[in-house]
DNA sequence: AAAAATAAGAACTTATGTAGAACATTTATA
DNA sequence: TATAAATGTTCTACATAAGTTCTTATTTTT
């Protein structure tokens, strides 16, 4: 709840940390905003601070302090990943879920399945875990992905890829690795969280 | 339980923050929507607040937040569970990790550990997951559960009640059921989560 | 038909962003 | 330690942006 300035001011100082490992003077952020006065930033400084979105220490240089309030994500749930509906038929879904952002790469765009179906309990994913997907189009072999079959049915499996076919592995001796022509399957992301309410 | 238009305008708030990592103003709400006033807008962030899908700060500008079902809480990360260490010697660790909510009951303590070994693994619980634990000293047979064994080894184990002892079962056929006295075996807490990061 | 919900526009209040100068405090250093 | 330099703070002032309140219709739902 920043307004643009307020959030353009935070992330330069969130950059800055980042890249100096200490934080910007008043003087820098003046310069990295094009703003003329140093009581334009501490304007700023103060508004964020307010929004708790950072903490200062008063008259200490280049005190400020990162208020992580940010540590969870929304992400798009897009349904159960089950034989049948690709992902896209209900991909414009509103519904949400709240997923700890250390299972998540910022900026890259994610979505969340819940898992129906046993075929990679020796992975330890299990029917009714919620899976946290990176949306990616390539893959390397040995990821677990969601992968679109004849453009129809989605599955989530282990990749393995090979010269002219692509190997989709469940982690189950009670199924077997299915093998397709390149041109049959369409990575839909990979898999890098999970969740699971016991 | 909104109304159609209040349901359009919450839609596009979530999606303008996804894309701008900032909220809208009225005016930009009153362009999405097709609105030619303000105070229309006003009216339905009222009651999308009042139905307690938003909040917001009065008077401040893009000061809305999403308060959703879903959040997230902290819980104290006490560590790692393996053979060993008792709990309680790391229990003051200030560590914190979050979770999203619906993995915890509200009101009652909760910790986080990390699973070390692979003694649970045919029920999905892997080397380095995360497990969010409820505080309960006692437990039902067939749960997972915190034990303390001795007072000075802790573990995470099927938990087995019997007349006169307990039964502590792994879910890994190279690991063996232990049975102890029942003033062996203190409940530390049932598992109620897991989270994996891939 | 009655009750909610939605819409409009105007007038109003408050917040935000900007600037420059003077001032206060901390930190560096002669 | 005394002083200078760097940094943060406060003040006044102004323009614009943003949110609020009001009254009055209109539409939709019950």
């Amino acid at each position: 709840m920043l307004t643009v300035k307020q959030k353009d001011l935070l992330d330069f100082i969130n950059l800055y940390y980042k890249d100096n490992d200490v934080f910007p003077t008043y003087e820098e952020m003046k310069h990295a905003l094009n703003i003329k006065s140093k009581s334009s930033i501490h304007k700023l400084i103060s508004s964020i601070e307010e929004r708790g979105f950072i903490e200062r220490i008063p008259h200490k240089a280049r005190a400020i302090q990162l208020k992580d309030t940010q540590n969870q994500k929304r992400l798009p749930f897009l349904g159960r990943i089950a034989a049948g509906n690709p992902i896209e038929a209900i991909a414009n879904s509103f519904e949400q879920i709240s997923v700890p952002d250390y299972l998540v790469k910022n900026n890259i765009d994610h979505y969340t399945l819940e898992v129906i179906g046993d075929s990679m309990k020796d992975e330890g994913i299990f029917n009714g875990d919620i899976v946290v997907i990176k949306k990616m189009y390539t893959a390397n072999t040995g990821q677990i992905v969601v992968a679109l079959i004849d453009e129809n049915e989605v599955t989530l499996k282990k990749y393995r890829s090979y010269k002219n076919s692509i190997a989709l592995e469940p982690a189950n001796k009670n199924y077997k690795t299915r093998i397709f022509g390149r041109e049959r399957v369409n990575i839909q992301g990979i898999l890098v969280g999970l969740i699971r309410k016991f």
